[in-house]
DNA sequence: GAATTAATGTAAGCGTACTTATTATAAGTG
DNA sequence: CACTTATAATAAGTACGCTTACATTAATTC
């Protein structure tokens, strides 16, 4: 009837929690005050700039909704700023402010780093064949998800 | 700066988020309506029945405080029951309904065969070796997350 | 050009996962 | 036995991730 602790989904999920809480604390530890998807919308943001909530939103595989409410916390973080697009008043051109940019150069060394912790007690050559078959999920699951990751605008 | 897309940190996200798509969508067929914890929850409390809160949480490696909630909901759909334990009056022993029982046995099938879907774009010895790899991370990084898995009581 | 259809962002609400604080009870120590 | 310490559950608050619904604006179609 269980089995529980051998699904697929139950160890993803634990994989989840390991690797929020790894990213808190070495965050905390360095007194920075960022969740995983406040820098991953950063660092989207500083790779693709001008763009749009709903664009931004594909890019990092996040619902519309949930990334307007990231976006409403980093501003008033002061991290980010919202302008309405001149070309079309419904959306909102996403840009990092200087403090914003300042913040995400000082992370993502720890946030690179901090990546080798989430998956100890495996060997370099395990944690290459894990990254490479989650890609491949990641990437074969895409459309399964709710909010799927769409590809920068082709402009 | 970037390479978002090739940590560790948000392809788990990623999978995360398929894992609970998946899930929620064959639930939704199936006219069934219980989630990924909440079936998690259930499972648990089939295979150590009688267990109070506290240790309920540690064996699906949950928050006590996150579990008392999702218990709040099981309570008001009418599959579980708490009782004031008769040897602490501070603990609730927690045990499954008639109905709880029978939503957990027409809900595993479904929930067994779904695990194969989160997975799709695997073959099976790939499938083989991510459970592993995770199976791994999962328990060296257990006291890296915030609710690490617990052994069942000694008793 | 008016009417339909579609897209952007927001609002409100549910569920998970966490934090810190509080209450009640239990267990340990002097 | 009184006092301290620890534990079970809950309360209140933050952040994600989702749903449905809606107002505004754009694009399409007749």
């Amino acid at each position: 009837m269980n089995q529980l602790y051998g699904m697929a989904g139950h160890l993803i999920r634990r994989l989840h929690q390991i690797s929020t809480s790894v990213f808190t604390q070495r965050m905390k530890e360095a007194g920075i005050d960022l969740t995983p998807v406040q820098f991953g919308t950063l660092s989207a943001l500083h790779t693709n700039p001008d763009v749009d909530q709903a664009t931004l939103a594909g890019l990092i595989a996040q619902d519309r909704v949930t990334i307007g409410a990231v976006l409403d916390r980093l501003q008033n973080k002061g991290l980010i700023e919202r302008k309405v697009s001149p070309r079309d008043r419904r959306a909102r051109i996403l840009s990092l402010t200087a403090t914003g940019r300042q913040v995400l150069e000082t992370t993502a060394p720890i946030v690179r780093a901090l990546q080798d912790d989430i998956l100890s007690g495996l060997d370099s050559q395990e944690k290459d064949t894990l990254l490479s078959l989650m890609r491949k999920v990641a990437e074969a699951g895409n459309d399964l998800s709710r909010a799927p990751l769409l590809p920068p605008k082709p402009r």
